[in-house]
DNA sequence: ACGAAATAG
DNA sequence: CGTTCTATTTCGT
């Protein structure tokens, strides 16, 4: 009754079982796959002046992720140096990795953070296999990976734990009264034998160890399969919820962790939570002091405060551009709630970014140079990343996606349609001249439509790249830093975003879907008219800068409008459509005679094109 | 749609 | 603290 200042605890729901993977030091580990030798030496891997991340037999002799260069050589002479400013490889093997893993998901929900972490949720897996069990022989118990093949899985025992289990368990007696399918218990010893089959596979397969977390949601599972690294597992064991108002594992787990480790608790809220705790002062907090006087704030400071209730927190977070909710999602934090869902898997990332940073770069010319550069990396990235081979297969998508030598000539598809090209910089912070520092370091960015020329399959790399700059990039950067000079930029960021039907699966419908695409692809030729009505020239040029060194023989045809009510596939981006129109076009092509459009997949006659291909140049 | 910010590895 | 090279999501306009 008391208008309690205390709001409520968060509920929990533990109904999931969510596996947390992170690939030991990635970046080393990519190189150590690529050349076995590597494993027993010690291996850093550089970008510009520092360390970015090495294997263990590195940090054992002191090195650390982030650590320059210089350092690193002195305190291990016989260091092995990479270079890994190119991402390629790295991104490469994450491809390969969660392909893997993510075969071994049911309902698909497989998230990729980063280039080496992905979220797993196996809960019908789990829940599947508890079926199973025979509760007479849990120690003869048979985990199936597949509800259409019996055959297919491991043996284990279910009456005991894979792995470590936080907190340590002290005696490995397990009762278990009969089978309750809904005891966390057994979902999670089943969870954590999964785990140790999939660390294995990865191992045994594709020669990467992976540290994995197991518990009930992504931020638990994710800061428990810290505790035993690396190429460890550590599963967060129940109740995780005390009966009489005492403190349940999650929370006396969660409650240990600074702050600013929750994941979704970054440096802003953080320190926002840790001055409200230390009371007034502003604090030095993480300054540059290495002595070790470090004010610690846990999230048992923060959850027990007496002035911290869910108000205080949406008053205190809710300032003007934060995100709507952040109180609500912090208070669900701190008392170890998490309910986010693992994402679906995606096919296509939703975007494609490439950037380099410079010691200086305060010219025209050299700004046209790294332009270059990066334009050209990231329409091969683009043409690597979203174009398909076509010749279907229908089978699982082999993983190698390493086969060079495309022989199916002209045979390929864009997967996904970037629509906007934005282009970031940072400039350095103007210098004051009077010895205070100037404090920036943000970047800035414009963005545009994306010229669709670069998804035609005619012209060359070099030829694409040229055309990016002078007609989109250039006249960006003009936009960005409208002076000749008094700018130095310390990053160059290039992106192409806004993947049009990226996000959902267009390529979920595969296979047996078949007769409802044919009726769908009826329906849609049959609605299907092109009006030629010719359109005023009025089109505005103000695309091209007045200085750009660009013929006007090579400008695009801007002098006519296309019509508007042709088909476009990627206009009903909910699913099915385009899916059914992609899909079909080797059989429809000949039935009807029609062409696909090489920009966009879309099927049409021969007499449509023309038009169509006027309304890609003027952009959608 | 655009530009910035916050968070993440 | 930031150093690198990314990527996702959300906010205000």
């Amino acid at each position: 009754m008391e208008a309690s200042r205390r709001s409520w605890a968060p509920k929990r729901r533990d109904d999931r079982i969510i596996i947390h993977f992170d690939y030991d030091c990635f970046y080393a580990a990519v190189f150590e796959a690529e050349n076995p030798a590597l494993r027993s030496l010690p291996l850093a891997v550089q970008q510009k002046h520092i360390i970015v991340t090495c294997n263990y037999e590195a940090r054992r002799r002191g090195l650390h992720k982030l650590q320059p260069i210089n350092e690193a050589k002195k305190l291990c002479p016989d260091v092995v140096i990479v270079l890994g400013e190119d991402l390629t490889r790295f991104r490469n093997a994450s491809r390969e990795l969660y392909n893997f893993i993510r075969q071994f998901s049911w309902n698909n929900k497989a998230e990729r953070l980063g280039f080496d972490e992905v979220f797993l949720d196996v809960t019908d897996v789990i829940r599947y296999n508890i079926e199973l069990l025979n509760a007479n022989d849990l120690a003869n118990s048979f985990f199936c990976l597949s509800q259409n093949d019996p055959t297919l899985g491991f043996p284990y025992n279910a009456a005991e734990l894979a792995g470590h289990a936080s907190p340590a368990s002290t005696a490995c007696q397990v009762i278990l009264n009969g089978i309750d399918p809904d005891s966390l218990l057994i979902r999670l010893h089943l969870g954590s034998h999964l785990a140790r089959h999939l660390r294995t596979q990865l191992e045994e397969h594709k020669g990467y160890t992976a540290t994995i977390g197991i518990s009930t949601s992504k931020l638990l599972s994710k800061l428990v399969g810290n505790l035993n690294k690396p190429n460890g597992q550590t599963t967060l064991l129940p109740p995780y919820e005390a009966p009489e108002g005492g403190t349940g594992n999650a929370t006396a787990f969660i409650d240990g962790h600074e702050i600013g480790k929750i994941p979704g608790v970054g440096c802003k809220i953080a320190q926002k939570l840790r001055e409200h705790i230390l009371q007034r002062p502003a604090e030095i907090d993480s300054g540059l002091v290495y002595g070790g006087t470090k004010e610690k704030v846990t999230v048992r400071d923060v959850r027990t405060h007496p002035t911290i209730n869910l108000e205080m927190l949406d008053r205190l977070l809710g300032g003007p551009g934060s995100h709507r909710g952040t109180g609500v999602r912090v208070w669900q934090l701190i008392h170890a709630v998490d309910d986010t869902e693992v994402g679906q898997a995606k096919e296509v990332p939703s975007q494609i970014s490439i950037e380099d940073s410079y010691i200086r770069l305060d010219t025209i010319e050299e700004v046209l140079k790294e332009l270059r550069k990066l334009a050209k990396s990231l329409i091969k990235r683009v043409h690597l990343d979203l174009l398909e081979e076509s010749d279907d297969d229908t089978g699982i998508p082999p993983v190698a996606e390493h086969s060079k030598g495309s022989t199916s000539l002209g045979l390929r598809r864009w997967i996904a349609h970037p629509k906007t090209l934005r282009l970031s910089t940072r400039p350095r912070p103007p210098l004051n001249p009077d010895g205070t520092r100037a404090r920036s370091f943000n970047r800035i960015s414009r963005s545009a439509p994306l010229p669709t020329f670069i998804f035609g399959l005619s012209e060359s790399i070099d030829a694409l790249t040229e055309r990016l700059i002078s007609e989109a990039l250039l006249p960006m950067f003009r936009k960005l830093h409208p002076d000749r000079s008094g700018w130095d930029l310390s990053l160059v960021n290039v992106a192409v975003t806004n993947m049009a039907d990226a996000a959902g699966d267009s390529k979920t419908a595969t296979g047996r879907d078949i007769s409802s695409m044919l009726r769908k692809q009826a329906d849609v030729l049959k609605e299907w008219r092109v009006e030629d009505r010719p359109v005023p020239p009025d089109a505005p040029a103000e695309v091209f800068g007045k200085n750009t060194s660009m013929p006007a023989s090579s400008r695009p045809d801007d002098e006519r409008k296309g019509s508007e009510d042709m088909l476009v596939p990627s206009q009903d981006s909910r699913n099915g459509f385009e899916g059914a129109v992609w899909d079909l076009e080797d059989g429809a092509e000949e039935q009807v005679s029609a062409l696909a459009c090489e920009i966009c997949g879309a099927i049409m006659p021969a007499f449509a094109m023309l038009a169509h291909q006027r309304f890609h140049e003027l952009g959608d």
